[in-house]
DNA sequence: GCCGATTTGTCCGTATGTATC
DNA sequence: CGATACATACGGACAAATCGG
C-alpha cells in the first residue's frame, strides 16, 4: 500500500485507464479537471502522470493534452526500472512461482569470478544456484553471489524460503539499487540438462550488480532465463527532434 | 543543445561524475550545497537528481545523502527510455554505421501480418527490410512497417538515407513514443544468410509499436540482433521493502 | 494571418514530513 | 534531542504549443 499521494494518484489514474473508464485512444481529462477532481496540486499530479507516461499508459502533447493509448494485451513478465523478487514477480503475475536450491556453497572469487562479477579478488562469498518454476515448468536457472560480510548468517534453509526478506527484515540491509544488463548468450550443458530447451542452443542472460545504502555491492547475479518464455518491456519517448527545424516563414 | 535548465544540471553533474569531480563512492555534495553552486531551484535540482539515479550514476539515501554511483566500464550499445535511430545510435557509441535497403514494397496487412504487428486486417503498409553494419560487421537484420497514409512519399531512395528525417522534417510528424519488447527467437533462414551467426540459432529480437502524436500507430518494426552484439542496459531501483516492519523497540 | 483561450512544460519559493547521525 | 539531509506537497508564475474564431 503506498503511502505518498503521487502514488496513491497514479494507482488511480492506472486503474481508472485499465478499466475503460477512459476511453482508449481517447483524451484524458485536462489537469486543470483533474486536480479537481482528485483533490492535489498540480505538481503532485503532475508527477503521476509522469509515472504514466514511463509506463506506456498515456502520451502527452505540449498544447495539446493528454491521450489513453494503454492496450491490454500488456502481459509484462518482467518489470524494468524496479526491483523485483521472483516471487513477488510471480504473485504480480498471478502465476504460481516456486524455487529449488541446487547448491549452496562458500566461495572466495578468485580472478576469473572478480572479473564476471564486478567483486574484489578474495572477497568470500556465498554461492547459490537455484532453479525457479513457473506454473511447473522450469524457466530460470540462477547464479547467483552474494558477499559473506553484508549477507552474515545466509544459510541454505534461508535460500530455500526468501533471501531478500532475510537480508531485509532480519539484517536491516537497505536495498537501493541495482544495476542490469541484458544479453544472450549459448547455453551450457548446466543449462540444457535443467530448463528443457528443446533445440534452441542460446537463452536470455539478465546478469545484475545489487548495491545497499552504503554503497557496496553485495549482490551478483546472473538469471539464465529460457528463450521462449523471456519478455522484457520498454516504453521509450522521443525527446527532442534530433533534425533542425526546416523552414519556416 | 539541450534548453530545459534541468537537462544542463543533469549534463553538469553527469559529466562531473564521468570526469572524476566527485570521487567514485564517496557521497556527492548535498542538495543545498549544489544548490548555491548551480544557482537552481530545489525542484530543478531534484529533476536532474531523479534522471541521474534512473541513469544509474548515482544512488539516494534519505537522511544520508547521495553517493557516486558510476562505473566508467557502462558501455551501452542501446539506451533505454528515449527513442534513437540507428545512426544516432552509432554516433553516440562513436562507432561507424552503415545501412543497406534490402527491400522495399507497398502491401497490404493480411490477418497474419496484423496480428503480429498490431495494425488493422487490410491496413495499405511499406515494407522495408534493412540491414544494419556496425564497423563493417552486420549486426541487426530489421523487418520495418509504415502506414502508408501517415509515411506518405516514402521511397526506396529515402529509407536508404534516414526514414526519421524525412518523417520529422519534411511531412512533420511528430514521434512520440515507441512501445518495445525484447525477446529471444529462433534464427529463420533469412537471419542466418545474412547476420553471419556463427553456430548460434537464436536471436534478439526488439519489437516496437511507434506512435505519433495523433495516437496513431504509423510504424511496427522488428529488430533482430545478432545474439554476440547485443546488449540493454537498465538500472532500477528498489521501491519500498516489500516486506512489514520487524519488531521495534 | 492574428489573437486570445486552453493546455502542457518549466521553474521558483516555501512548508512539512521522515530518516540519519 | 537537535542538526542535517532527502522526500513529499502546495501554490504561483511564466513559457511554449495548439486550436478556434
Amino acid at each position: 500500500m503506498p503511502k505518498a499521494k503521487y502514488e496513491q494518484l497514479y494507482q488511480i489514474l492506472k486503474e481508472k485507464i485499465e478499466s475503460g473508464t477512459y476511453p482508449p485512444q481517447e483524451m484524458l481529462p485536462s489537469e486543470h479537471t483533474l486536480i479537481a477532481e482528485l483533490g492535489c496540486s498540480r505538481n503532485t499530479l503532475r508527477r503521476a502522470i509522469g509515472e504514466l507516461v514511463r509506463a506506456g499508459y498515456v502520451q502527452t502533447m505540449q498544447g495539446k493534452g493528454m491521450r489513453n493509448i494503454f492496450e491490454p494485451s500488456q502481459q509484462t513478465t518482467f518489470t524494468l526500472g524496479t526491483i523485483e523478487t521472483f516471487s513477488e514477480s510471480a504473485e504480480r503475475n498471478q502465476q504460481r512461482g516456486a524455487s529449488k536450491v541446487l547448491l549452496f556453497s562458500p566461495v572466495t572469487a578468485d580472478w576469473q569470478l572478480a572479473e564476471k562479477t564486478g567483486f574484489a579478488e578474495g572477497t568470500p562469498l556465498y554461492y547459490i544456484q537455484r532453479l525457479h518454476y513457473l506454473n511447473g515448468r522450469p524457466l530460470i536457472f540462477n547464479h547467483s553471489y552474494f558477499r559473506q560480510d553484508v549477507a552474515q548468517g545466509l544459510t541454505r534453509e534461508i535460500a530455500e524460503q526468501s533471501i531478500y526478506r532475510y537480508l531485509e527484515t532480519e539484517l536491516h540491509i537497505s536495498i537501493i539499487n541495482s544495476k542490469r544488463v541484458v544479453t544472450v548468450e549459448k547455453a551450457t550443458q548446466l543449462d540444457l540438462q535443467h530448463l528443457d530447451m528443446g533445440d534452441c542452443n542460446c537463452l536470455a542472460v539478465v546478469s545484475s550488480q545489487t548495491y545497499n545504502s552504503d554503497g557496496v555491492m553485495f549482490e551478483y547475479t546472473q538469471s539464465r532465463h529460457h528463450p521462449n518464455f523471456f519478455r522484457f518491456q520498454d516504453n521509450a519517448v522521443r525527446r527532442s527532434s534530433a533534425y533542425g527545424k526546416p523552414e519556416e516563414k
